[in-house]
DNA sequence: TTAAATAATTGATAAATGTCAATTCTATAC
DNA sequence: GTATAGAATTGACATTTATCAATTATTTAA
C-alpha cells in the first residue's frame, strides 16, 4: 500500500521515450502536484492548500503486474482510480462464460465510475502492462467535493464526459463495418496519446488483437484481416503491436467520423491525482 | 415557461390507464412532492424545507408535441430535464447527413447528461409524442448540490447509473445477433415500463421501427423481419406498436442477459422533479 | 371521405462477417 | 538454445444481415 520508492513513470511502451521521475517518499505530498498529467485532469482553479487537501485523501498503491485484477466483478466500490503509467482492460463476465471486453484505460484515465449507481463494480478490471494507478476513496472525495465547488464541477464534468464518450463508441458499434469500427478504434487510441503528449501516429497497442476484436464486436480474424488491408492500402504500418499511422485523413474518412473539432482543450481534461 | 395550467399527467400510451393529475398553479411549488414519479428519484432523505428549495429552482415547460425538439444539436447546455409523461428520442448527426438514434428517453428518465463536459448538447432531442418536462437549471442543482451533501450524491449516482446502462448497451450492439439485440431491447423497455408502475408484459413502443433499427444499429427490413420471426415462435405479440411479451424466459435467453438481477431497489432511482 | 405520403412488411439477391481449420510467428519456460 | 504454448494470420466456406424492389398497411392532409 505504500512503497513510495517505486512510484515512478514507467517507460509504458518499448520504444516510446519517456521520462523516469522518481517520487520519493519525501514528496508523496505533493504528489499531484508534481505528476506530469497534472495538467490534464485537475481544475486550475484547484491550487494551495486546496490542492494538498486533495493530494491528502489520494492513496497510491503499488504497481500491478501484467494480468493482475485491480478490481473484480461484484467487487464492493470504495474507490475511483486514475491510471498514473501503463494500461488496463475493463471486461465483465456474459451469459455463457465469456468475457466482454468494455473499455480500455490509459494514463490520465478514470476507472470505477460506473460503480457509484449499485456501490459494486459491474466489471473487472486487469492491467495488461506493468501499471501503477491512484486510488482515490470515493467517500473522502464527496465529501472534499462538498468543500470545493470546483472539484465537484470537475468531477460531474468527468463523469459527463464518460457518459459522452461511451455515446461515441454506441455509435461506433452501432452502425458500421469492420473497418469503420477499427479504424476509429485506432483513431481514438491515436488522440488519446496526443492528448498525452505522445506521438498520435506512431504507438504501441498494449491489448491483444482479441482484445481489440471483443471490444469491437467482431472476430478476431476479422481484425487480423482489416489490419492486413489497412497495411496493403498504406494507411497504416502494423507490426504486431507496432502501430504507425500513415493516411490519417482517409482514415477518419473510413471511421465516418470527422476527427478535427475533437482536439478541443475542453475535451482534454481528466481526472488525475 | 409558466402555464401551470397545462401541467398534468397525459395519457402516455394509449389503452393504458393512467390518473390524470392536474396539477393547478397554487400547487406548483409543491410539485415535486406531488409528482407521481417522486419514489423514483428523490433521495428519501431529502424533505422538508430541502425539498421546497429543489422543487424551486424547477421550471416547468409547456408540453411538447409530436416532433418538436426539446433541444438542438451544439445548443448551450443549461439545464437537465427529467420526462415527466411522454417520450423522447436523442439522436446525432452522422458524416453521412443521416441521424444516429442514441437513446430513448421514457417518464422519470434524465437528458443531458452527457452535455456537462463539454456546456453544448452533442445530439438533439425531439419528442415521440406529447410530452411534458421538468427542466432543473444546471448552475442552481450544483449549488443546491453544494449545500446538500445527499442531493450531491444522488446526482453522481444518477450519472454513473448513465455510465453504467450505456455500457450495458455497448454489450449489447458489440457482441449481438440481431434477434439478441430486439429481444434485449424490448425486455429492457418493458423492465422500465415496470419501474414506473405500468405493465412490464403489454406496452405500446412510441418510436418507429425505424428508429428501433436505427438504435439498433441494423436495417430496418431485418427488425421487422426479427417482429415477424418472434411472432411466430410465440414469443410475443406484436401489433404495430401494441406489444405483448409472452415468454420472457426465452427471450431472455435469446438477449443471452439474465435480467433476474437487475429488479432490485438500487437499480430505480431516477432524478426526478 | 378520398388521396397522398409515410411506415411496415415481404421476397430475392448480394455483400459482409463469422466459423472452422491449418499455418506461421512470437513469447515463455525449461 | 530448444520445446511448448499462445497469438496472429490466412484460406475456404457457411451464415447472417444489408440492399434493392415491390407490396400492403397506416397515418396525414386535402
Amino acid at each position: 500500500m505504500i512503497g513510495a520508492g517505486e512510484l515512478m513513470q514507467q517507460k509504458t511502451q518499448p520504444g516510446r521515450l519517456r521520462q523516469k521521475k522518481v517520487v520519493d517518499f519525501h514528496s508523496v505530498k505533493v504528489a499531484c502536484r508534481e505528476c506530469s498529467l497534472h495538467q490534464l485532469c485537475l481544475p486550475r482553479s484547484i491550487t494551495g492548500a486546496d490542492l494538498d487537501k486533495l493530494d491528502s485523501i489520494i492513496e497510491r498503491k503499488r504497481p500491478l503486474k501484467r494480468n493482475e485484477h485491480l478490481f473484480q466483478v461484484g467487487g464492493s466500490f470504495n474507490s475511483i482510480y486514475v491510471v498514473r503509467s501503463g494500461s488496463l482492460k475493463t471486461y465483465s463476465p456474459t451469459v455463457d462464460g465469456q468475457e466482454q471486453v468494455t473499455g480500455f484505460h490509459l494514463p490520465g484515465e478514470l476507472l470505477g465510475l460506473d460503480a457509484i449507481g449499485k456501490g459494486k463494480h459491474p466489471c473487472a478490471a486487469k492491467a495488461l502492462e506493468t501499471t501503477s494507478v491512484c486510488e482515490v476513496p470515493f467517500e473522502h472525495l464527496e465529501g472534499l467535493s462538498q468543500e470545493l465547488p470546483t472539484l465537484q464541477h470537475q468531477l460531474l464534468r468527468l463523469m459527463s464526459k464518460e457518459i459522452f464518450d461511451d455515446q461515441e463508441l454506441m455509435l461506433l458499434l452501432g452502425k458500421k463495418t469492420a473497418e469503420a469500427r477499427l479504424s476509429a478504434f485506432l483513431l481514438s487510441i491515436s488522440l488519446r496519446f496526443k492528448q498525452r503528449g505522445f506521438s498520435s501516429s506512431e504507438f504501441y497497442l498494449s491489448m491483444s488483437r482479441n482484445d481489440i476484436a471483443n471490444y469491437l464486436g467482431l472476430a478476431v480474424e476479422t481484425v487480423s484481416r482489416m489490419f492486413t488491408r489497412f497495411q496493403e492500402d498504406g494507411l497504416i504500418k502494423a507490426e504486431r503491436k507496432h502501430i504507425v499511422i500513415k493516411d490519417r485523413e482517409m482514415m477518419q474518412q473510413i471511421a465516418g467520423t470527422n476527427e478535427c473539432c475533437d482536439d478541443s482543450p475542453g475535451n482534454q481534461s481528466q481526472f488525475q491525482v
